[in-house]
DNA sequence: GTCTATATCCAGATAGAC
DNA sequence: GTCTATCTGGATATAGAC
């Protein structure tokens, strides 16, 4: 027993420390970029010399790792906090608020998770996994509201995508795009779903994922 | 006169020299990533060493601005071939058809141009005026349908980024989001035309520029 | 667990011979 | 203009003392 403790507590504290280094290299990601981002300047953050960081990830990469699995868990947990609304529709909404909040709230987590930010990285399948459930939640609201098809939900992407990333390359910290989100859907319900709340067919093809071959990198 | 002949045959070899580089530049870029290449490998490939490139180019920066300078070039040339249909919405819509099959066909430019994709990199202000000068065309073409205001411009805009950036991301060579652009200025006319040809003001704002405050780097 | 010291490698850039 | 040789600095990663 008193061992196991003592184990947990060793536990604990390494866990700690695996954080306290994390934290140190998204504010030094959040600076300089992922990609520049160098051991000896995280580990003089956290008060340690480089080779102190081995200790606790056994290389760079696997310090990546950790983040985008940060992230992605961070992602999760926000869309997982949606609420259900009673109208289908204003669920797809708030979805989506949430999202772009998501996004704007820290361009180099997004880019983290959206883009392929540090070349000759690419995230281990599991964190991966935890993005993909973003976009199954995403189909099931599109269903809810009675739009089916994977074209209808390629262009709402592409619609929620374009905003974000505009918002985030041209207009950081404002609202120039993110304020479009609203106008967005009623656009995408206007032409997808026939204007009225009724479920009706998509324009252009039959219902159901018929080749949603995401790839595991840089994929949104 | 020999003596200008004579310089301007060695502008003339000097220029074809700086392409050549330039020419091995890409292919790396394209094969390794922008932030990825080297001096090295590039003299390697034009069969030089490293330290004769600074010949031609005082810095490896100063090679990155000449390449944003290629692909800019590109862009407006591309664009300046715009057939001028009869319909004005024909002629936006074949502005964007241009446009994403100039994206799709090298991703690596279009980083280039609309990411940033090497830190601590930024276009010089010359070579960044030529890519503004599209975004000039898309609003005079939107302006000629009859939609005005900067907020369907960004809507527009946002259309398009999205489709291209998933396509580039998540389909590389394929056409899953591309073949939707003809339903997306559909969908966007519905809403911002009013759906007929005529000219109808936009949901949002006033006309004109109000605040396009564009950023010099990694702006679309 | 953390340190110093170091191995190994590679980058961009410069000096100066030819 | 091109080369060799080198400078300067940075990186990730490992070995071994404490």
């Amino acid at each position: 027993m008193f061992v196991e403790d003592l184990e947990d507590t060793r536990a604990i504290r390494r866990n700690a420390t695996r954080a306290r280094i994390l934290d140190a290299a998204w504010d030094l990601a959040r600076r300089d970029g992922l990609a520049a981002i160098t051991l000896r300047e995280i580990a003089r953050r956290v008060g340690m010399r480089a080779p102190s960081l081995y200790t606790y990830f056994p290389s760079k990469n696997a310090m990546y790792d950790a983040m985008y699995a940060d992230a992605a868990r961070e992602l999760a947990e926000t869309l997982a906090a949606r609420p259900q609304a009673g109208d289908p529709r204003e669920t797809l909404r708030s979805r989506m608020r949430l999202f772009t909040a998501f996004c704007v709230a820290d361009p180099v987590r997004y880019q983290m998770i959206f883009e392929r930010p540090v070349p000759g990285f690419a995230p281990a399948p599991e964190s991966f996994q935890l993005t993909a459930a973003a976009l199954a939640g995403t189909r099931a609201d599109m269903q809810a509201v009675g739009v089916a098809g994977e074209p209808a939900l390629d262009m709402f992407r592409a619609l929620i995508t374009g905003l974000v990333s505009l918002q985030v390359a041209n207009d950081p910290g404002g609202d120039r795009w993110t304020r479009l989100q609203d106008d967005a859907v009623d656009m995408f319900f206007a032409h997808y779903a026939g204007g009225t709340r009724s479920a009706v067919q998509p324009a252009g093809e039959t219902q159901g994922a018929a080749h949603d071959h995401q790839q595991p990198p840089a994929s949104r």
